[in-house]
DNA sequence: GGGAAATGACTAGCATGCCAGAACTTAAGC
DNA sequence: GCTTAAGTTCTGGCATGCTAGTCATTTCCC
């Protein structure tokens, strides 16, 4: 992390006491954190149990603050609690991934929208800073970079209007389609399609055009929308047939 | 779920287990319930603490369910938690409402347009069916009923097309606004004028026009956010400056 | 040998006890 | 009378022990 646009793992925290000020981060919230980093990176692959004891004897500390964590992320979905059987990392179902992206796309379009409305210079400014690193990564083939670069761009526009409770639909959002994204190959060249793609937007907001940019938010995800579908079916082991089912 | 209109409170508890199976609801689900429908009854007002030792002697149980619900409600920011000090209901600011409009807007709109590209003829009909006793309890002048129909009519849409997550989302988002809504007195005509918006909406979907079908329900959404305005402005007080404090 | 029942090991849920920290109260000093 | 500081009493966080339920294996019976 550190240097560049910063923020990398910055909004794996934004769940629980991101909320309340500053406070000294509990035992459950380090845990918490560590669960959910586990499961986006496939270090804990989907369908696998979570060994809460084990948990506890790595991290030192009792059941609690490892239940409260794992109770948590069952409510994001992350996990599923089978009562009195075990705790297992959630799959992750095509209709699934569809259905965030929907939501993705129709919040995207209107908070794009939004941001033209307001015209913000100082957004403008962040926005054509990102892209010029967005450029460099993307020309440079720095694929991992360019997905931090990715993620963050999106996060400016919602940030920079004050939207925190969008910031956090949109982050939960991304926390499952994170998953599968680690799962694919960036294909050669995407970097490139995207940084026209975000470009657009910018453009969008820069010139102050709501529908513009709703539209280039909009198309920009369904081409990402496209991308997962056609790596859906290329490889249709990878995901669950139901959201539901563990084994 | 079952037949009719009914479901009156059914989405209350979408939260927590609802992912899971059909388990034998636990003690920490049943006091979830019971304080998420004390705080969006009014009855626990916002702003107001929650006393956890009272919890457990009045509910006959121990410390640990309450908490363990506690902790849900404040992952759904309907509870705040300052660690030794309290938890105390959260206070609702008028650009958290703003933004909870903004995405419902968003996240309506693109499901109706979806609505209206998939052509379900049974959805067809029970909006049909929704819109009549939708009619008949606006002019019977049944606000109550109205209300809950009005909710259900929006619901009927999404779960139509199995979009589990995006109602979750909105779930949320109604469980946030349903605060503020009580607070209100929904002003005669109202029904009538949201009745004919609803209808507008049917008739989009069962066009198959998704861009009319989207159009209407921003539409209606709009007018629903301006009526929520001018609330904010006549009662300033009941709404927090910002939504952190809570004193 | 195959099937069914019993047993064992595992899980989550819950109760209880203790600790640290913050806010309020009270009393002492100026 | 006002300020300040110490003490009390709240709070939530955490550790630990126990209970009940489920799954898997094994063992016994047919």
């Amino acid at each position: 992390m550190s240097a560049g646009l910063q923020g990398s793992a910055a909004w794996l925290g934004t769940g629980p006491d991101a909320g309340g000020s500053s406070r000294r981060p509990s035992k459950a919230s380090h845990v918490y954190g560590t669960i959910k980093e586990a499961i986006l990176s496939g270090e804990l692959a989907p369908g696998s149990a979570i060994d809460k004891l084990a948990l506890c004897e790595r991290l030192g500390m009792s059941r609690f603050p490892v239940s409260t964590a794992v109770n948590r992320l069952a409510f994001e979905k992350l996990v599923i609690i089978e009562p009195q059987h075990g705790s297992f990392v959630s799959r992750i179902s095509l209709p699934d991934v569809r259905e965030f992206m929907l939501i993705r796309r129709a919040i995207e379009a209107d908070v794009a929208a939004e941001a033209a409305l307001a015209g913000s210079a100082t957004l403008n400014d962040e926005l054509d800073r990102s892209l010029r690193y967005q450029a460099a990564a993307a020309e440079a083939g720095d694929h991992a970079g360019f997905y931090r670069l990715d993620v963050e761009f999106h996060q400016l526009i919602v940030q920079s209007l004050g939207l925190n409770h969008a910031a956090e639909v949109l982050d939960q959002l991304l926390s499952h389609l994170e998953r599968v994204r680690r799962l694919l190959i960036t294909p050669a060249g995407r970097s490139q399609t995207t940084y026209s793609e975000h470009r657009e937007i910018v453009r969008a907001i820069a010139a102050r055009d709501p529908l513009a940019a709703a539209a280039a938010a909009r198309g920009h995800l369904e081409r990402t929308s496209a991308m997962f579908e056609v790596f859906a079916r290329d490889n249709p082991k990878l995901f669950a047939e139901s959201s539901a089912d563990h084994a």
